[in-house]
DNA sequence: ACGTACCATGGAAACGATTCCATGGAAACG
DNA sequence: CGTTTCCATGGAATCGTTTCCATGGTACGT
């Protein structure tokens, strides 16, 4: 809206790109300047810094000796506006303060910089809608690939993505409908594992906290956890489940809901890691004692819970291979093969929290002996 | 190297940014399709979807329908190029894994979103020169701003983003000789107490799994040890002190240095969460029981250590306020002011690994009694 | 010694948006 | 009714880089 008239005089008026900064404007150096003073043309210049083998060895010296006298670094836009490549990817995860996310965000992160290219990182924070705002972020800066872990059912703007043919690769958790490769867990192995080991305690109803039917992840271990029960013939209450979130505080929750039915479970199997930071909380709170009053096992194989007192038993997962192996998916994909997903194996670790039979009497697989709550 | 020669035929020789997957070539949607549908020029299409108001209710209605229509997303490279602003910040930490840092990131993160900016996570895995090698990457980018918790104390490639006048604000840490301004937690007011509550407890020789004293929270916090055991008079053995670098392994090593000491102490102090993780691990791997054997005592406060038993001391600091007020911060230095640096507060918050005396006898401030390793 | 091949180089177009400038038309004013 | 003002619009320049094409020069084969 200013109307001041403008002096459009003698200043340098071949290259001004101005970042102002507590009102100085400082120029960036260009590759233009950097050509000049080695004495080249831009193009030259160019072929040079980007390793492009019709040069003399004469040049190539002179321009790496000009750009690193400026200290030139390439405006990332522009190349990438020119050549469509940005050399970067996107990694969306539901939260990263969920330690397992942490972690894989960290694998991930690890291995696109060392293929070169740095990872967006975005926090969806379990909510569709910020999953979506971000992934239009991701398309408008036309990342090289994407990696999500996905929120919620209906894909969202997942949908987008794949019109576009945006390379993506699925993380944890899949999206029905969607046909994307991906790298998931089979929970299967090792929640089987995790039943049987109570069973083998004595224990004949397991509470289960469950995440999310809206999920992939959610409902795969919520079958393979019905399936484990009933193989091992245990009580099929339903009851004994606990719908949660995958956040913290629907683990005390599902164990507040728990403990409280007139035939309360001898056991828990808490389907994340976050789940279960609740539920021992509100087990602390509650005076039970883990592994002795009440036993425990965790899905996500996280370092905190081996310091534990007692130690948790998990169900675990690498989660380092889960990144890396994204990576590598993606990788494929954007050079233009179609690779097969990957489902990564899980395994049960037994620790402390549930290593101490409760009631030591001889299972009867066959009649359900209806049991006394201990309140 | 292909010489073949091509056709330059009578396709639409107008708009090629062709992003290629799976060998088929796809045209991403630009501004100037979307004014084409419109029905006006280009720059008037530009105008009505930046908000300018010069433009009628008519045209706006169209062009918003058009870009609906073609579900047109903005290229950001170009509009970064031309515009010189990135709508981007960069944050770089030295670690996600660590809770501290993985928190500080969400913190900032969400408060960068709503402010309308997009954050690039970077990780220097505590190494100077990948710091450096992101540092590079963000100047390239451009971004508009960014946060960095230093590792490490010369600097290095930060000096670059400030001959650069890119917007800047270190966290957590600072650079002795960097005028930059920053958010930092005043360690001085938490470590006191949590010494002067260990010696209440009776304990006359605390031993500090210190940072490294290359980074400023490092020294800050020995410094305020050596003050503090020094006022509440209680030992100075330099043996008791062991310099670690902030990441699990050293806290463990860290615990089998001090307590191989002919004198070992009662008391431990750790200078950050993953020290203290490593120091936990080996205790229980030794047999000692925290709160009973010996008393622990951890700098920041991580939603884990709570869960613990026995529950974990901590000196805590608000890592929510650090991270909103660093990019409150970045925001006014973008704006063009020098905004003042910002220190927190940190206080002690006693749980059961320190609350028990250990040795009930009175303290003899002057004469320090030979005690037998209990081994 | 001459033509061919090749290689390093300069110049210019292009990527997709923003933004300045000029213009045409409508509205407003006398 | 004529002139001025203003506003919406089209066209063009521009951001910094890559990449295509043409060219000049050197080396090579005959």
């Amino acid at each position: 809206m200013e109307t001041i008239p403008r002096e459009s005089g003698e200043h340098y008026s071949t290259s001004t790109n101005a970042r102002t900064h507590k009102g100085v404007a400082v120029e960036a150096v260009t590759i233009k300047e950097v050509a000049a003073l080695a004495g080249v043309s831009v193009g030259t210049a160019s072929r040079v810094l980007s390793g492009n083998p019709a040069t003399s060895a004469d040049t190539r010296e002179r321009v790496a000796a000009a750009a690193a006298e400026l200290d030139y670094q390439p405006n990332a836009q522009a190349q990438a506006l020119r050549s469509t490549r940005s050399n970067s990817l996107g990694l969306l995860v539901p939260d990263v303060r969920n330690p397992f996310f942490a972690d894989l965000a960290h694998a991930a992160e690890q291995a696109a910089l060392s293929a070169g290219y740095v990872t967006l990182l975005g926090n969806a924070n379990e909510q569709g809608d910020q999953q979506d705002r971000y992934l239009d972020t991701l398309i408008s800066r036309r990342v090289d690939g994407v990696i999500v872990a996905p929120v919620g059912d209906d894909g969202g703007r997942l949908r987008a993505l794949i019109e576009r043919k945006v390379p993506t690769v699925l993380v944890d958790r899949t999206v029905p409908g969607l046909d994307l490769p991906s790298v998931t867990t089979d929970s299967e192995a090792g929640i089987r594992q995790a039943v049987q080991h109570l069973a083998e305690q004595g224990h004949t109803r397991i509470g289960y906290i469950s995440g999310p039917q809206a999920t992939s992840t959610g409902r795969d271990r919520f079958a393979a956890f019905t399936r484990a029960v009933a193989e091992a013939g245990l009580s099929q209450d339903p009851e004994l489940v606990y719908f949660g979130d995958y956040q913290a505080a629907s683990g005390s929750a599902g164990v507040h809901a728990l403990m409280e039915l007139t035939n309360p479970p001898t056991a828990l199997l808490a389907a994340d890691s976050l789940m279960a930071v609740g539920a021992i909380s509100i087990l602390h709170k509650l005076g039970k004692r883990i592994g002795t009053d009440i036993a425990l096992v965790a899905f996500d194989d996280i370092e905190w819970f081996a310091l534990l007192n007692p130690a948790l038993s998990v169900i675990a997962h690498s989660v380092e291979d889960m990144g890396r192996i994204a990576i590598e998916l993606l990788l494929q994909v954007i050079a233009g093969q179609a690779p097969e997903s990957v489902v990564l194996p899980s395994e049960l670790i037994v620790r402390a929290s549930s290593a101490m039979p409760i009631r030591p009497m001889p299972i009867l697989p066959t009649t359900q002996t209806e049991q006394r709550s201990q309140q």
